[in-house]
RNA sequence: AGCCUUAUAGUAUAGUGGUAGUACAACAGAUUUUGAUUCUGUCCGCCUAGGUUCGAAUCCUGGUAAGGCUACCA
């Protein structure tokens, strides 16, 4: 075996099934979303666990769109989560809809009712609900539970005709009102939607329920595992109970728990929230924990699917520390991404000993932690910019960037010495005077000087402008599913930072949408898609681990 | 309340009757022309009470805690 890490509980469940021989058909798995949203990070991991466990045994997996609800779902969405599977890096094997079983369904649904095992339920919704009786106390049995399979098939065939209106009958499995499985008495499996389907469009006014619907879709395409998140655990029972009645292949369903993040919410219904109340600005705003989100803010397909082998999987509730995702990312750019200076936030500096219409080329290396990755031209002249924040008149103890008192290295240029600085009547800094020593050169420094701090910066005569963004995470609480406050109450205000003038260097003007850079000093960066030439834009991907700001933090 | 499930460091995840390991995080130090990276070290754990056993994170019993189920959603 080619890996190293130890087998998760699947792994080891399908191996213990081959070893047994009770798994002697290939490996088959599904992912199955309902085309109603968009899919996010938990999705990630159910796509890596179905693609990566085919994968891994030789087996194949299909694509299958759950689409049972006409009311909810869309063909925007369908494409969606196809763009969404494929960015990742999988390739599914068959793409199925459960609508394409709707007539292969309505005939077991015939079938079980043959066998005495469905009737036709005129109760209303309510009454259901109430006759289901409590977990802790037995249902009671409805008056039409008892009409003969002939009635039941007439009753049934007339649903589907359109006879009748939203809600006015179901069809019901006949199991068993006093299990303590509340999934088990009488479940419903068809209901009325006079509703069109995004597919089927009017040919169907009844639709089959999730529970009738998964299990023998699952069977129809031979799916050896029918792998899903531990809240349908309670409906294994009914899962199987379809498929033996109805004599079908024994798909085997298993139960993961889902992926939490903590500062993220992982929810549709709740992310959907976000985007109608336009806390965020759509489904891929950078933000969100969706794969358009984090596509758009610049993270590697390969990054998420190190996070999702990194998470693993079982069956125990948890939380995952976003840092990890972070660290993720970082790790491939760290090897990857090209060095280069932005100036978010500038002020300009004087050198009052350069020549005045002076040039100079000076070489930068691309990336220390790549030996192939060659250097770059940087041109530097009396006028520079810096980041504001790396001059301090008044330094704090172990700040050791430009101040009065100390010298600091530009990056792959020279070493600067503070003179004097001038200020606004507010007394704001505007501009610093300082001065250079022309035998301190990157890379032939005779001048004996060490300095501790290094900071970047861009020149005055050839920076660029753009626009960069700067993200945060979207929540102020740990855990924001399991607050009590409305969204609104725990969003972070500063998540999103717009800054509209930062400086870059030249050699960012030929940029390309897959490109992913570090700022050095500031973090990962990949243009936006509303990038345009005349307005460059930069996402910032992730931060760049910074022990200063904690030391900065905690005085 | 009934049924189902789960319980190993701060967070995840291995360990399948024989020395509790790994990653992320945290902390300290070294190196560093990125306060990054890299390297070294430190901190921190078997929910609990019994039982079986020469020996228990692991097997058994009781307790406790957490999660799930009571949609004509999936």
């Amino acid at each position: 075996m080619s890996d190293t890490h130890a087998l998760n509980f699947l792994e080891e469940t399908i191996e213990q099934q081959i070893k047994n021989e009770t798994q002697t058909t290939p490996i088959v798995t599904r992912f199955p979303p309902e085309p109603n949203g968009y899919l996010h990070l938990g999705h990630a991991k159910s796509i890596c666990l179905n693609f990566g466990l085919a994968q891994k045994y030789k087996g194949t997996t299909n694509l299958r769109f759950d689409d049972t609800n006409p009311e909810t779902e869309e063909t925007e969405y369908v494409n969606a989560i196809k763009e969404d599977i494929q960015w990742l890096g999988f390739q599914w094997h068959n793409e199925h809809y459960t609508s394409n079983y709707f007539s292969q369904l309505y005939q077991m649904a015939i079938q079980l009712i043959d066998k005495g095992l469905a009737y036709v339920d005129d109760l209303t919704s309510e009454d259901i609900a109430k006759q289901k009786g409590e977990p802790s106390k037995p249902g009671t049995e409805s008056p039409y539970r008892n009409r003969t399979p002939e009635e039941n098939k007439r009753l049934f065939e007339e649903m589907k005709q359109g006879k009748y209106t939203n809600g006015q009958k179901v069809l019901r499995a006949k199991i068993d009102m006093t299990s303590p499985n509340m999934h088990m008495r009488d479940p419903i499996i068809y209901r009325i939607k006079h509703v069109p389907h995004h597919r089927t469009k009017n040919e169907w006014c009844i639709y089959p329920m999730y529970d009738f619907a998964h299990g023998q879709s699952d069977a129809i395409e031979y799916i050896s595992h029918s792998i899903c998140t531990l809240e349908f655990e309670v409906h294994r029972p009914l899962y199987n109970w379809f498929i033996q009645q109805l004599n079908l292949y024994p798909s085997q369903q298993y139960e993961f728990a889902r992926l939490n993040l903590t500062y993220t919410l992982m929810s549709k219904r709740k992310l959907l929230q976000l985007v109608q109340e336009q806390s965020v600005s759509g489904w891929d705003d950078p933000r969100m924990p969706t794969i358009s989100g984090i596509r758009r803010r610049g993270y590697t397909p390969n990054s998420i699917r190190k996070f999702c082998e990194k998470i693993g999987v079982a069956r125990r509730e948890n939380i995952i520390d976003v840092n990890l995702l972070e660290s993720c990312i970082r790790e491939e750019l760290n090897a990857s991404a090209k060095r280069v200076m932005a100036v978010l936030d500038p002020i300009e500096i004087e050198i009052t000993n350069y020549e005045n219409a002076k040039s100079e080329i000076l070489l930068a290396e691309n990336n220390p932690e790549d030996p192939n990755s060659g250097s770059r031209e940087l041109t530097f002249s009396k006028h520079i910019f810096i980041e504001r924040e790396d001059f301090m008149e008044e330094p704090i103890k172990k700040f050791f960037r430009l101040s009065p008192t100390t010298l600091v290295r530009l990056k792959s240029a020279y070493i600067l010495q503070y003179e004097r600085c001038e200020k606004d009547e507010q007394g704001n800094i505007k501009k610093l005077y300082c001065t250079y020593f022309p035998n301190s050169k990157s890379g032939q420094d005779t001048s004996g000087i060490a300095v501790k701090g290094v900071i970047h910066w861009v020149d005055k005569a050839t920076a660029l402008c753009a626009e960069v963004r700067l993200y945060d995470r979207l929540f102020l609480v740990e855990n924001p599913s399991d607050s009590e406050k409305t969204l609104a109450e725990i969003l972070n205000p500063n998540s999103l930072q717009i800054i509209r003038n930062a400086l870059i260097e030249s050699s960012l003007a030929t940029t390309k949408p897959e490109d992913r850079l570090q700022f050095m000093r500031k973090g990962y960066f990949c243009l936006d898609k509303s990038s345009t030439e005349k307005q460059i834009v930069f996402n910032r991907i992730v931060t760049l681990k910074d022990t200063w700001q904690k030391e900065i933090f905690s005085h």
